[in-house]
DNA sequence: CATCAGGGCCCTG
DNA sequence: CAGGGCCCTGAT
């Protein structure tokens, strides 16, 4: 894997709608590790493809939950245009989710039995994915039928047979990989990368995105979630478990949740009911009952706020479940 | 040494 | 719409 230094720089600042969290939307630990990001001490480092090029992110926290400012630095080769620029900024302003007014929301349930605490500490906290789509696809397949350390192992030989490597900033990191990267791939290729049967998902999937037939900007078009979710449901490999996700974390659908999957059934059965297991059915009307509208937003709350206190004190049954 | 479910999905009948 | 097959791994 060749590595590649990003040694020009430029510095423009974001301004999110408040009220916006800035560490809990770049922290992630319920999030499997890779090593094509790092947080340390409030800061993100993030490699980044777009149109072809790499370069290297670094967000920095210069404001507060109600008057939120990053700062970013933006790392390339050559030096970029004003047009680049705005490129990169539009497509993080709609990744991260940045124009999100949760002000409803937050003031809704600050009183909530469930939420009112997470609120009062954590909003602003929102769906934020620095992934594109075909990333985000890929991120899903490794995650099917696999434990931990099974999608780590498959996502770094991914990343090491097809990904980049860049350095800046003073640190390495590694690039996620593109569908021209896998031009020559075979699906026999990806069986000894042992990605099982999930090979023919990503040789599948690239040439769907090399002949544009899944085309992430018509798909923020649509506005209908059921809709939306029939189309992206068409993807070879994504079924009702990943479509969930994918709704929420790539098109920042905060509504709708219809599936609760095994893992998160028995974290949330504990969670909500301090029961060792609950019906989804039942889990699904908790939601629906109390979170109208906000279902999938919710449910990150809970979720989101249990991983990070379970980060900072290890939660006993929860790490019971964290099945390495 | 087997057998099996696991952060699911596809295909068949 | 139910159920079998699929890849690999660690647990039992």
């Amino acid at each position: 894997m060749k590595t590649i230094k990003l040694e020009t720089k430029q510095i423009i600042y974001l301004y999110p709608k408040a009220p916006f969290n800035y560490t809990f939307n770049f922290y992630k630990p319920d999030h499997f590790p890779t090593s094509d990001c790092l947080f340390e001490k409030n800061i993100l480092w993030k490699s980044f493809r777009l149109n072809g090029n790499n370069y290297g992110l670094k967000f920095e926290d210069k404001g507060t939950t109600d008057n939120p400012k990053i700062k970013l630095t933006i790392f390339s080769k050559d030096k970029l245009s004003t047009e680049i620029i705005e490129q990169i900024t539009k497509e993080l302003i709609y990744r991260l989710n940045l124009e999100e007014d949760l002000s409803e929301f937050n003031n809704k349930y600050k009183n909530d039995r469930y939420l009112g605490q997470i609120i009062k500490i954590r909003k602003g906290l929102r769906s934020t994915n620095l992934y594109s789509l075909y990333e985000s696809l890929c991120v899903y397949f490794v995650l099917q039928n696999a434990t931990v350390r099974r999608t780590v192992s498959m996502m770094e030989n991914l990343i090491n047979n097809y990904g980049e490597a860049i350095e800046f900033d003073s640190n390495k990191l590694s690039c996620f990989w593109q569908p021209e990267d896998m031009i020559k791939t075979t699906e026999e290729e990806l069986r000894e990368l042992k990605l099982g049967y999930r090979a023919k998902f990503f040789i599948k999937l690239r040439d769907e995105f090399l002949e544009n037939k899944i085309n992430e900007e018509k798909l923020r078009e649509i506005k209908d979630l059921e809709q939306l979710r029939k189309e992206v449901l068409k993807i070879y490999g994504i079924g009702p478990a990943s479509v969930e996700y994918l709704l929420f974390e790539v098109f920042h659908v905060n509504n709708g949740l219809t599936r609760i999957p095994p893992w998160e059934q028995k974290i949330m059965s504990r969670l909500i009911f301090n029961k060792d297991l609950i019906a989804t059915k039942e889990i699904l009307e908790f939601f629906k009952t109390r979170h109208k509208g906000y279902e999938k937003l919710a449910f990150h709350y809970l979720w989101e706020d249990l991983f990070i206190r379970h980060q900072e004190k290890s939660i006993d049954w929860l790490a019971k479940e964290i099945r390495l």
